[in-house]
DNA sequence: TATTGTTATACTCTATAACTATA
DNA sequence: TATAGTTATAGAGTATAACAATA
């Protein structure tokens, strides 16, 4: 178990949950909004801690397994990032042997990343802890899952655009 | 206008926005509400920033608001953080004059922090920005809003718990 | 001893700009 | 010149551990 995961956020951890949600807002869309993300994430990253695995992993290899060889751009694209954030990820998998990069003939410059067997073994993990994970979050939200990401899906549009 | 928040993701910024929701989350809860909240979080950063205001200022000043004098201590509960994350965001206030530290009589160790008249004023700014920006996400969540709400809260909440 | 606020340190995540090697 | 990947650097946000003063 590396210590990656064990930063994340003491008050979601422990018992002293704040349910003190200051008057101001209790009415606000964006604070439930912070406060339930930051609540999702930590479980997330503590399960995935706790399997050894990199939550941060988890878009990477799941973007790769579904897309296929990818250069890192192409990959930040799909994953919503600079590419420049992904150098030190790429890295790591590289050396875990979970991705292999395969240089382009067309452009020296450039490279391919896709998975290894191990990175495919390693995704599916990743993909079991998050699975799990959704389970929880599914029963909690029940009957209102639909709306519920259609409704994230809105906001994540609109406040996205002008 | 800061440069803190021209730090916020370009690509919730620019028009890039990925409508390339990876297959493997589009059913996802998780995914939805960290896109989401991300989204929301950079506008509102952005407002406050061309304001001249810093978005992390915004729940002190507005706990400190309606509940008062506080220590450093309890302010950090209140606000769901460890109390050393407070210390340089108090410096910052106190420098700007926006808040006021008395020194406790019963207890030399502590003492209590208090909105100034400027520091009030601000907190209304920030409240402004905010409710444009509420407003906003009500507008989007339309009628849904309260179930959003509703199923955010029992997201935090449970997710916080065992 | 225990607690308060502070400091030192560290780690995550993300970004921009500059560098390199190609094109 | 322009682009691809990398490096260097930065900053926000958060946490833990240790320290000095005080209880």
């Amino acid at each position: 178990m590396t210590k990656s995961a064990a930063k994340v956020s003491v008050s979601a951890r422990n018992g002293e949950t704040d349910d003190h949600v200051p008057a101001a807002f209790r009415d606000v869309i964006g604070y439930h909004l912070r406060v339930a993300q930051e609540a999702s994430f930590a479980a997330f990253s503590a399960a995935a801690d706790k399997a050894g695995l990199k939550p941060g992993w988890y878009t990477v290899l799941t973007v790769l397994a579904e897309t296929g060889p990818l250069t890192p751009t192409d990959l930040g694209r799909r994953c919503g990032r600079d590419r420049s954030t992904l150098t030190s990820t790429l890295k790591g998998l590289a050396s875990q042997q979970l991705i292999a990069r395969e240089r382009k003939p067309e452009d020296q410059r450039s490279y391919s990343v896709q998975l290894t067997a191990e990175g495919f073994r390693i995704q599916q993990q990743l993909r079991s802890v998050a699975r799990d994970h959704d389970r929880r979050l599914d029963e909690i939200a029940g009957r209102d899952k639909h709306l519920l990401i259609e409704v994230l899906a809105r906001i994540a549009k609109s406040m996205s655009g002008p």
